[in-house]
DNA sequence: AATATACATTTGTATCGACAAGTATTGTAA
DNA sequence: TTACAATACTTGTCGATACAAATGTATATT
């Protein structure tokens, strides 16, 4: 199902054009990878961070924004990525006594189970693109791609 | 609207996450910035897509499958993204009179202004990002980036 | 010619992202 | 204390993705 992408061509198309064409499109092969990944465990991307953000708290509860503000994509919907984990029972969602405002939400025991099993599968999946570049070479990339995006400009 | 986002250490993570994080992290930022520029024109990023792959056609109708396999987004619902163009009078949507299976698609005068109106914002924005690279870094890159996504084990 | 199969597109459903608006709770200031 | 604002979260809507199923048309098989 993954659709072959030729290597654009620096001839015809501007090497700025190329270089965001190609952001793009190596971005949709992790992520098409990656979501692959977890489909066999009925959970969506977004969902998958969810859990991690919880998992990373290490015991405490997290508020909604905690987890928003964490979170990869910016304005996904905190409540109802939470309301579709809590129907799968891998985390718990309560009202803070402390502040009635705030929601409590821990990762349950179900959770961390289903990330422990998820784990390798990711690592699988990100060595999967890493393993064809050498250490060096994945430096550079790091470099280079936040050296692109830290825009002083700004 | 957009989130500050800190370069990734490389100690605490390993470097194959740390890398796909920052593809995944850059091509946010670019696509967020790359929809901003297209908001005020009341398009969205995958009809603006559409539009092109039109133009590209010179003329010549394209049927809906063309058009699907020509797209970023794989599996986009490509039916409902000509809607969306039809009814803003930025394409054309016929039955092939020679095999009435097909649709043969056309963008109009109207989406070829919107286009050349869009253009040069797009250069705009694409420049943004890698005219904090030099040509020689973003040479590399482009190799770096296709030499990771174009995994010889398949 | 009737049936089956492949092809091209449409439709339906669930989920997600972006964004605006709404509700409830808390904090603050006149 | 009342009024207003700020905070935390929820709800609604729209556009889009992902995917399965349905529809309509053309082609191949018997």
């Amino acid at each position: 199902m993954t659709i072959e992408i030729k290597n654009i061509p620096t001839t015809t198309i501007p090497l700025s054009k190329k270089t965001v064409l190609n952001i793009i499109y190596t971005q949709n092969a992790v992520l098409d990878k990656f979501n692959e990944a977890l489909k066999p465990f009925d959970i969506s991307g977004e969902q998958f961070n969810v859990l991690r953000i919880l998992r990373g708290q290490k015991g405490r509860p997290a508020n909604m924004c905690v987890i928003q503000e964490r979170m990869i994509a910016k304005t996904s919907n905190t409540t109802r990525l939470v309301d579709k984990l809590l129907l799968k029972n891998l985390v718990t969602r309560n009202v803070c006594s402390e502040n009635r405002r705030k929601i409590e939400v821990l990762i349950t025991e179900k959770g961390l189970k289903l990330l422990a099993e998820l784990d390798p599968k990711i690592i699988e999946n990100e060595d999967y693109f890493c393993d064809n570049l050498t250490i060096k070479e994945l430096e550079q990339l790091n470099f280079l791609l936040e050296k692109l995006r830290n825009n002083t400009n700004e």
